[in-house]
DNA sequence: GAGTTTGTTCATTTTAAATTGAACATATCT
DNA sequence: AGATATGTTCAATTTAAAATGAACAAACTC
């Protein structure tokens, strides 16, 4: 027996409409089309789907739904049903803002900042090399608002998090 | 006379890695990495420069510059400096981190939320054409939810702003 | 233990986006 | 006016990113 579920095959106008509205948001946070696409049809599912249900649904390769299925776990939008019959994944969306957002700034916005960081002491370091004239006194000006914006963001970033929480 | 000002040619170790950073900042953010060259030798120049000498320091092709201070420009994130001889237009950085992230949410997020509003309201419509069955009921729990997501976006996006500001 | 079903990985292909450069417009100078 | 400098636009090209699909591995079935 084929043991697959009996989803339907291509999309509702709903459903494709609703998909791409998360196409779009998934564009802003520059994340690929794909995941726009599984999350979204995850979104207005009822039943939690398959890694197969999102391939024949969607029309999309194997490996776009696992990648993109993997990169949706690990910013926590998505999570596996602690299912049912059998040995198969199905998948579920989370639907919090707060934990998204969560998500994302923990998983894309943080190692930027930390790397971001990282440049900024090199650079730091470069100008304390320098001959002590006007040019390396703006130089450290600069570097010191470069400064200022990275502290600033590491305020923000928990700030916003309390402040999208239900 | 050539008229042009004795600006070096090619970049300075400091100026490359300044630079570098603020490519990576853009990345984040979507938007090319040419303007992340832009505004970045401008963030590290004393002086104000040139369409023609971004050309020349940074290696790109005029098209890109100018595209690029366009960009920067209704981005708020640029502005001609009140300038100096003659009718060519020099440029120089914002550096409030307040008014960059304003610039960069009215002018990248706003128009984003606003179609997804509408393509809110188009699914909403959708949903009251749908008999009245435990589908349609799930549909429209999950819009509404959507409904909150963009309210509450519009909520944080001005307090963001706030807590930059100096 | 042969045959399925399920899922991952990664080299290749495809697609989308950014960059170029040439044509064009506009202002400047002598 | 003609020559020069400055800046924009857009079709063509290049580049970077994402999607595909085939090969592989693991878990399960009979």
């Amino acid at each position: 027996m084929s043991g697959d579920t009996d989803v339907e095959i291509g999309l509702s106008d709903f459903e494709s409409q609703a998909i791409d509205f998360f196409c779009d948001g998934v564009k802003l946070l520059g994340l690929p089309k794909s995941i726009g696409e599984i999350y979204g049809l995850l979104f207005v599912s009822q039943e939690a789907l398959s890694l197969n249900d999102l391939v024949k649904r969607l029309g999309i390769s194997k490996g776009s739904a696992s990648q993109g299925l993997k990169t949706l776990r690990k910013l926590g939008a998505v999570r596996e049903s602690d299912s049912v019959e059998g040995r198969k994944s199905y998948y579920q969306p989370d639907v919090e803002l707060k934990q998204l957002v969560g998500g994302f700034i923990k998983e894309q916005v943080r190692p930027h900042l930390e790397s971001g960081e990282g440049k900024l002491a090199n650079l730091k370091e470069m100008v304390k090399e320098m001959p002590g004239d006007a040019r390396s006194d703006f130089y450290a000006g600069r570097l010191q608002r470069l400064g200022q914006w990275s502290k600033r963001a590491k305020v923000v970033l928990p700030l916003l998090q309390k402040f999208l929480g239900r």
